[in-house]
RNA sequence: GCCGGGGUGGCGAAAUUGGUAGACGCAAGGGACUUAAAAUCCCUCGGAGGUUUCCUCCGUGCCGGUUCGAUUCCGGCCCUCGGCACCA
């Protein structure tokens, strides 16, 4: 009887039973061990794409491996459901963005259930639900009580003509409104910010203990959060009492400060400037500053320019007369604003220095050489010794740093200081569809949180987008218009949103307790199932949507809502998913099915072949998983996506390597098909009466448990874990069983590999499971254990090299003494060949691997 | 410029602790089965050379080092991908 293998047929039953029976809903049992397995959740955009195959897929098979190695596997999913395609979306098409949304959940959600992957669908979760925002309400109110929220003055992008703010994305490359093309400008608005600095030297040190993530994220966190160590330095206005404070690292060469550059926004630049006579020069220099927009000033490597206010600063170490200038490579935003220059000791000063003939003082010199100020061409920038510097001289530069900052401190004119990169996160968005801000703004009483008991915040239904206001909720009255909960007076509501990724940082917290109705989260569930054991997702997110989490998690604990100092304690970041991309010259960018043999379908004209890059729409270089689902079925998709390329590399596609996998399934399908009536007949036996094949299809078996359980289990070498099965099925279909004794080796060796295909291609193996009799879903069975003994060969092959060359192997029984190896070595045949006539000096044995014979003349 | 990856056959890749480089798969070529095709099965498959059941030499980006032995460790360089960056 044969039967050919129907994908599609077998995965929708296996799909419908898993469901039926509730295979992958969990609760928590405190008899077993937990393993919370989680990949980012998707946005709903419409469709899934093959990035979310691939992450989904791995994920699949870690959850279904330790699910069958006996844990307690929470393996949930959800909607990262607010945000902008929606809302325009919705513009486009009149119509609402719930629609848009829950539409879009609807069909991915069926698709991901095509994909066999095993979630426990009754804790899905919508971040847009009331159900879910209410909980970040209640944690943004919770974090505005700790301090951990205020209200800052920062610019956004706003189009006169639509009298709304607009997100980055919707700003045309040349700054015009994507609605009515009219020219963007900078508006200041009061936002909501989160004190995420609070936490930066947290977040810092943390990164050495999260052993379990890839460095290179830690390393894009540490680069990001960007600690620098130095000194806050007062220099006091000449004829006044105020100070203008710098941040420096190098407060060894305070005495080598020749001029001091500001930020052209910087407070103190009218004051500096007035009375001066140089009023003129700066307002010009400043409001062309204004001019350019923020991106072009960062863009460019840019001349250096900068323009005297006329004003002097005086040095609180040595008493010298400082001039201060603008410079448009002055940053507001770090440090302080104004820095103090060094040309002889800081590059940047010293181009700046030399453009406006301002001196340069050499207080560092290196050892062995004498630098001149006159003649130097560009600064030092390195350690050296300490000259010019007053009871400093002669100290090396390195200890001059701490003795400075302590003689600063001394004077009352410094301290030593932190500084960092990271800024506090801006979380306002002037947009309808996200988590309202609940607070209420009171003219007595200020931003007051919205209390608990009114919680949530809904957002009102009915919506206009065409209404000119600041944002959509800004226009709805009925929304705006309330009562302020302290003082009982009119008040109005906040109508920004929260950023996305505000949702995104605590919902692997929501997984364990879903549906609690009294707090964001079950302190008990979170107890149990916190920290997720390993979290999978793409690299894009090693920054923001990783950090922000680690600082939720932060906050949470410090709100005692959760246990433990980090959210995901293993991160693999897996690659992209990537294809050739093809262009006409007429019809430009192709879909693969509009080519053919290299021309383009339509006008046959010569397609040119673009380098591989990540599948993107606007590219072509797409595959939709739909049609692969339906051609070659789901196994087919997961098990290409593991085996084309390790999980965190980014994977190549290729048609034909899909049809490889999809033929390597048709030959499991056929291999156990045939063995059927054999397998039948099987019967129990000893080792000792097995010959020597069965023997070694039984030693396959086993080392091939062996090498699948570590692959899977500690190395996420997904890839060679398949290539193992595959040697193993080939080992099987070369066996000849003889009787019922091999038979036995056989079917256990069969139904290994069922068992260890299982977390890869699911519905197939629970199909050949019931084939072969074994009574329950093999998504339930025990992960196979494998006997060591079985995995020892009887033979050992030892590699023979002269003077670490290759020259042969040998092949002696298991139990060959040392002794006897390297006898045997040197009376080899070819050995000999290379080792006649010298003389030898050593021979180094690995026990059972090799012999190395050393010869010498 | 700083930080972090990576560089191995025609291609995707493997080599887990310094010990037989190229497992597994794709593509290609040859063969079997078939009226034929598809499917399937079998064989070959890093390069060069030779006295061709086998042997020799070369080969993991480049140059050097350590070692009996290096894809693996060390030093220097090249290329490439990713992140950060007028960061004071």
């Amino acid at each position: 009887m044969e039967e050919r293998y129907d994908a599609l047929k077998i995965e929708e039953k296996w799909q419908e039973t898993w469901a039926r029976e509730g295979t992958f809903e969990v609760s928590e049992d405190p008899d077993k061990e937990k393993y919370f397995m989680l990949e980012m959740f998707p946005y709903p955009s419409g469709k899934i794409h093959m990035g979310h195959v691939r992450n989904y897929s791995i994920g699949d098979v870690v959850a279904r491996f330790k699910r069958m190695q006996g844990f307690n596997v929470l393996h949930p999913m959800g909607w990262d459901a607010f945000g902008l395609p929606a809302e325009n979306a919705a513009i486009q098409n009149r119509s609402h963005p719930a629609k848009w949304t829950y539409e879009n959940m609807d069909y991915m959600r069926t698709q991901l259930k095509k994909m066999g992957f095993s979630y426990d669908w009754s804790r899905e979760i919508a971040t847009c639900h009331p159900a879910y925002y209410r909980w970040e309400q209640l944690i943004f109110t919770r974090m505005f009580e700790r301090g951990l929220v205020y209200k800052k003055t920062s610019s956004v992008n706003w189009c006169e003509n639509c009298q709304t703010v607009l997100a980055n994305e919707q700003v045309s490359a040349e700054g015009e409104c994507w609605r009515c093309d009219e020219k963007v400008v900078d508006k200041s608005l009061d936002q909501w910010f989160f004190k995420i600095t609070d936490y930066a030297e947290e977040l810092l040190e943390f990164t050495d203990k999260l052993p379990g993530w890839p460095e290179k994220v830690l390393a894009m966190q540490r680069n990001w959060i960007g600690k620098s160590l130095g000194a806050e330095v007062e220099f006091t206005l000449e004829g006044s009492d105020e100070v203008i404070k710098v941040f420096t690292t190098r407060p060894d060469t305070l005495y080598g400060v020749t001029f001091m550059s500001l930020a052209p926004e910087h407070p103190m630049v009218k004051q500096l400037s007035s009375g001066t006579g140089r009023e003129g020069a700066v307002n010009d220099f400043v409001e062309r500053m204004k001019g350019i927009d923020k991106i072009a000033r960062a863009d460019d490597t840019k001349e250096k320019e900068g323009v005297f206010t006329g004003g002097y600063v005086i040095n609180p170490v040595n008493g010298d007369r400082v001039p201060v200038y603008m410079a448009n490579f002055v940053l507001m935003d770090y440090g302080t604003g104004a820095v103090m220059a060094v040309p002889a000791h800081d590059q940047r000063d010293f181009e700046f220095a030399r453009k406006y003939d301002i001196p340069v003082k050499v207080v560092i010199q290196p050892e062995g050489e004498r630098l001149d100020a006159e003649s130097m061409e560009e600064a030092f920038t390195q350690a050296g010794l300490m000259v010019n510097s007053g009871s400093f001289d002669g100290m090396g530069s390195g200890d001059a740093k701490g003795v400075i900052t302590a003689h600063l401190e001394e004077k009352k004119a410094g301290k030593g200081t932190v500084n960092y990169r990271l800024r506090d996160w801006g979380i306002s968005r002037q947009r309808y569809w996200g988590t309202p801000v609940p607070i209420i703004n009171c003219d007595s009483c200020g931003a007051v949180p919205v209390p608990e008991d009114q919680l949530p915040v809904a957002l009102p239904e009915n919506i206009d987008f065409d209404a000119k206001a600041i944002s959509p909720l800004a226009a709805i009255e009925s929304f705006v218009n309330t009562k302020c909960p302290e003082c009982g007076g009119d008040a109005r509501r906040e109508t920004d949103t929260m950023d996305t990724f505000v949702e995104s940082s605590w919902y692997y917290a929501r997984y364990a307790s879903p549906r609690h109705a009294t707090a964001p989260v079950d302190k008990a569930k979170t107890d149990y199932w916190l920290p997720v054991d390993q979290y999978i997702g793409g690299v894009e997110h090693a920054v923001m949507h990783l950090l922000y989490s680690r600082f939720f998690h932060k906050v949470l604990r410090d709100m005692g809502m959760v246990s433990g100092d980090e959210p995901f304690k293993n991160l693999l970041t897996q690659g992209m998913v990537c294809m050739e991309s093809n262009r006409c010259p007429e019809h430009g960018w192709l879909a693969p099915e509009e080519v053919e043999e290299g021309r383009c379908a339509d006008c046959g004209s010569k397609v040119i072949v673009g380098r591989t890059e990540k599948m993107s729409k606007s590219k072509k270089n797409v595959v939709d998983p739909d049609h692969l689902i339906s051609k070659y079925g789901a196994d087919t998709a997961r098990l290409f996506s593991l085996f084309a390329a390790p999980p965190e590399k980014d994977l190549e596609w290729n048609e034909a390597g899909v049809e490889g996998a999809y033929r390597f399934l048709g030959r499991v399908w056929r291999m156990v098909f045939d063995r059927l009536d054999q397998i039948g007949k099987a019967k129990p036996y000893t080792t000792g009466e097995l010959g020597s094949d069965a023997k070694g299809l039984r030693r396959k078996t086993h080392q091939t448990i062996k090498k699948v359980t570590e692959d899977v289990g500690t190395r996420f070498h997904l890839n060679t874990a398949i290539s193992a099965v595959m040697e193993l099925v080939n080992a099987i279909c070369q066996f000849d069983a003889k009787g019922e004794k091999d038979a036995g080796v056989m079917r256990e060796a069969v139904e290994t590999v069922v068992l260890l295909l299982t977390p890869f291609v699911p519905h197939m193996t629970e199909e050949l499971w019931t084939l072969l009799g074994r009574k329950g879903m093999v998504s339930d069975a025990a992960w196979p254990g494998f006997d060591p003994d079985a995995c020892v060969e009887d033979e050992l092959t030892i590699a023979v090299q002269v003077n670490g060359k290759m020259r042969g192997t040998l092949t002696l029984p298991a139990s060959s003494k040392d002794d006897e190896i390297k006898e045997a070595a040197l009376e080899d045949s070819k050995v000999k060949k290379h080792t006649e006539g010298f003389e030898i000096k050593k021979v180094i044995l690995v026990p059972k691997k090799l012999v190395n014979i050393v010869v010498g003349k």
